[in-house]
DNA sequence: ATGAAAGCGCTAACAC
DNA sequence: GTGTTAGCGCTTTCAT
């Protein structure tokens, strides 16, 4: 292992000077800059990043926890986090939960071990009071709003926005539309989802909600549940553009058309969603994760609303 | 700072016991391990894994080099990486490089400051020569097939799918077809999309191919391109699903029917694709990411090719 | 079984 | 300007 110690040896100087050739200190010699510097060129040398990380108690490395590597909704966010990443010369490292407890303060608890800089939560699933000490350690920032101080919110209103949905459903005639989710009542999104409906709509019957969905199939499958009911839905709200894609592609199998028989609204503005001509209810995710990436990097406890919108194309 | 120090001093050992019992080492007496721990636990103590990985000279931290992060293909990739990293209890570290060199040639000496254990090389910019190198301080394995030894790869046989590509399309009746990409001649395997194009139809008309596709839009607009030309392509071969829904779309908004009036093909099995119903061939990616991890963990240099396969659906 | 002490590779006072 | 030295937080001989 060529170390500092051996440049400065071979370079027959201490291993101060190397080190401040390194940082490009002032106060060194042209003359021995030159050596040490043509030293560390021949012998390809490059400082262990890990030694100085250790020293400085910073690593310019920031993590994000996801519940999981396949769902367009968290990769959009981590996207938009890498986007700034790069302006920002920052490392990124995908810290992925499945919404295991134990997994999520794990990773939390790289702050602790001076691993990484910050940490931004995509999702999680501990509360926040177990979450609320690892704050001490590193900047914590959150896709999801709430209410302690020590974490920066960079989020979007989602209680807001389901009840513009629902309104603007309602607006359009409908008032038997059923909705889906990736989780069920122990995520807090959906609590908010079921909450604004009951608001524009009154008590749901049970049959117009469906969870577990993520992905093209569930909503093929998730679609024929709802179509195949006696009293079914005039529309339907599907947890991203994906799953409203198997909605749609299920109602076309059995000869419905979209919207006529059955409206379908998308979330995320997905490709699918603009391929098939489904109207999305976009909450710009992306740009979550890029103002998410910015406070963390300032240690900034603030709370950022970012602005969803609908985007009408024909399904509805 | 609460560190193994002030650990030893509460518990009344030295800092070796403590690091004994963090380490589930034997010969600690029953009594001092309870009371060893017991402080741990109090403190919430965690050690700091920097130092660690310092004096090991390991982090259990795979790199995973991308030229982009917002591209269906590496996507895929990372997706794998990541399936399999949280298995074996391994962290990634995105390494966006936007193509270019010197930011390449920076991640990869990431793994001569001890900061990753291993890099997944999913595209690259710089040539193989300038990357052998750093194959001394750590695994390096390329998601493209290259016959240097010291990296391992976990590849597809992008000449023979083009080939089996081209061919099936000559066989369904195709003798004028295009096709589009998302780099250049610069790029490998363009290099070898061509290569295969002049294989089975012979030479290439320019107008045929189109490079800079990424998204839906660009498919959209390649199809507008390839559309317009007054001697037009039968058949379309997409780099990707979402690019082959643009031009879908560019084909039905002319009142051009799929696959009749124009056959479009895409690749990787993407949801937009069995949303619209676009043939694809699918390279597996997904795999080829899971693949690679198995390769950098295990410090592997083999050669492992993962199948391709063609998917029919009803728009070729 | 337990602890003292010597590092791991580097930075940052502090002295000269 | 330059070098000596004391750490950063931990692991690991080597004694005891």
């Amino acid at each position: 292992m060529t170390n500092i110690k051996v440049i400065a040896k071979m370079a027959g100087v201490s291993v101060t000077t190397v080190s401040r050739v390194l940082n490009n200190h002032k106060y060194v010699a042209e003359e021995k800059r030159a050596i040490v510097q043509k030293i560390i060129d021949e012998m390809n040398y490059t400082p262990n990043k890990n030694a100085i990380d250790l020293i400085r108690g910073e690593t310019r490395m920031i993590g994000v926890i996801i519940p999981y590597n396949n769902n367009q909704a968290f990769d959009q966010m981590l996207h938009g986090v890498l986007n700034q990443s790069v302006e920002r010369d920052y490392s990124i490292t995908v810290l992925p939960t499945k919404y295991n407890k134990d997994k999520e303060i794990e990773y939390l608890s790289m702050l602790k071990n001076k691993l990484l800089d910050g940490i931004i939560i995509t999702s999680r699933t501990n509360n926040w009071e177990s979450i609320l000490p690892y704050t001490n350690y590193g900047s914590v920032v959150s896709c999801e709003y709430t209410d302690h101080q020590e974490i920066g919110c960079s989020y979007i209103d989602r209680y807001a926005s389901y009840l513009d949905t629902f309104q603007y459903l309602k607006d359009k005639g409908h008032s038997k539309v059923a909705f889906t989710t990736v989780r069920g009542m122990e995520s807090m999104s959906t609590k908010q989802l079921m909450a604004a409906y009951k608001e524009v709509f009154g008590e749901l019957q049970s049959e117009f909600y469906l969870s577990d969905c993520s992905r093209f199939e569930d909503g093929y499958n998730a679609g024929k549940k709802l179509l195949s009911l006696k009293k079914r839905p005039t529309a339907i709200y599907a947890n991203g553009d994906e799953v409203a894609g198997g909605m749609y592609q299920y109602a076309q199998s059995i000869n419905m058309r979209v919207p006529d028989d059955i409206a379908i609204l998308g979330q995320e503005n997905q490709p699918i969603g603009v391929g098939m001509g489904i109207s999305s209810v976009d909450h710009q995710l992306i740009k979550v994760g890029e103002q998410a990436f910015d406070l963390v990097i300032n240690k900034s406890r603030q709370k950022i609303q970012i602005p969803y919108r609908i985007i009408e194309r024909s399904s509805i």
